[in-house]
DNA sequence: GGGGATTTGTCCGTATGTATC
DNA sequence: CGATACATACGGACAAATCCC
């Protein structure tokens, strides 16, 4: 009885941090019973006595996984399997980019590359297999940011979805979230620096007429071109900004 | 003395949570006074007496600022600021690909869609600036591949290298690290589901002659096709390693 | 290498706010 | 509205790791 093993972490080895290990507890019982979005997990208390460890440790742990939006804590509830989002990416390019040491236009020009890259490559594959109703929806946003723009107002939410509807189509669910993680990286960025945004809306909804112009005539390098003039005024605006605050 | 503002956190009304107010007052710290990556932070009885909260609601912060990479905690030695890399979007992809409620095979292949489009498109920029540097060092990891596949060895980290030695010249540093991520996560779920690594590491180290010899004959259209034949490779190993498991 | 100081890791107990039924 | 279950927050205590002298 010299020595009692407490819990059966010690002895495992699988980890010698036991916030580390009860992370990876909580993971794993989410894929061991094939728990989906939304489903409930056991409470803190629960917790602590089946993996034999203190409320403050398991707390620790969930607020990590709730960082990873691995699960869902909601306050005098309980505590539910997460959506696994892009909402990490979302905050730590935004704080890295807002904490980059050389300045913030840099790292948005890398951003914005990349954004450039995925949507000039993926633009092809679109224009290959849409169909009616895709275009259909298009056509339909591009009306409504054409409306703003004649009252002369800026339409980030309508720039958003149709670069979000554009893509639906090509059944993979990681390419619109991805993009719009970085469509919010940006945006949030220019509201922190308080950059005005979209001071010429006419040209950017004439950009995206352009875009679905060339999709609705099958004209894969067409929409190539008019995607990579859209990508053209984005940079030309930030580069400005950032004149701007110099 | 009847009321007495303990800090400025309620007054402002930002945020009604201790936990979430906590974690913009370190991230804002931060910012504030320009702290880079490695910079060390107070203490834990510091932040509890400047921000006037307890120290378990400092650490809940805390080990949520943690598992995003914005802070980094060193057991008896103090908290330093993160590098900020995307090891969070690591884990995320990791967890939603290992919990996807179809089969990892097309969550894997969305991964894989967008790695194809993304070095797709940025081959053709290389091709236009590498320089002979680049050239030479891309040769020496293909070179060693070689020696490998020669011995009948997989070299999952040589094709890493590879990959990411081939942007460093593009000067954007965020394309490395994301390949980097989407590399890692799908090797990680490889090994979770125990798939074999590379059966004919021959093929692979030719594939990636191919775009070398492309490169130095700034073929770009040859450079394009050769990536592509690769990810056609690494689809097909893919493809059957979920048969095997079936 | 030993010892003390500093800092994070873990645990316990208690009180309070909050959402659901 | 009350009752209940749960997360939120506080305070104190000791253990473990690291560093410095």
């Amino acid at each position: 009885m010299s020595e009692e093993p407490r819990n059966t972490r010690q002895a495992a080895a699988g980890e010698r941090r036991v916030g580390t290990q009860i992370r990876r507890d909580v993971m794993q019982l989410i894929l061991d019973r094939r728990l989906p979005p939304g489903a409930p997990l056991p409470t803190e208390a629960e917790l602590m006595e089946s993996l034999g460890v203190s409320r403050n440790s398991v707390r620790e742990a969930l607020k990590a996984l709730q960082a990873l939006d691995i699960v869902e804590i909601r306050h005098g509830y309980g505590t539910y399997v997460g959506q696994a989002s892009l909402t990490p990416l979302v905050d730590g390019l935004t704080f890295r980019t807002l904490a980059g040491v050389a300045d913030d236009h840099a790292a948005l020009t890398e951003i914005l590359q990349i954004r450039e890259v995925l949507e000039e490559g993926l633009i092809r594959r679109v224009a290959d297999g849409i169909g009616d109703d895709g275009l259909a929806r298009l056509e339909s946003i591009v009306g409504r940011m054409e409306g703003a723009a004649r009252a002369g107002e800026a339409f980030p939410d309508l720039d958003r979805t149709f670069h979000e509807t554009l893509y639906d189509t090509l059944g993979n669910a990681l390419v619109p979230q991805l993009l719009a993680a970085f469509w919010n990286v940006y945006h949030r960025v220019a509201k922190v620096r308080g950059w005005t945004s979209d001071p010429a809306p006419a040209v950017t909804a004439c950009r995206h007429r352009d875009i679905l112009t060339a999709l609705r005539a099958r004209d894969v390098a067409g929409a190539e071109r008019a995607m990579a003039d859209h990508f053209r005024g984005i940079e030309a605006r930030s580069g400005q900004a950032t004149l701007g605050v110099r």
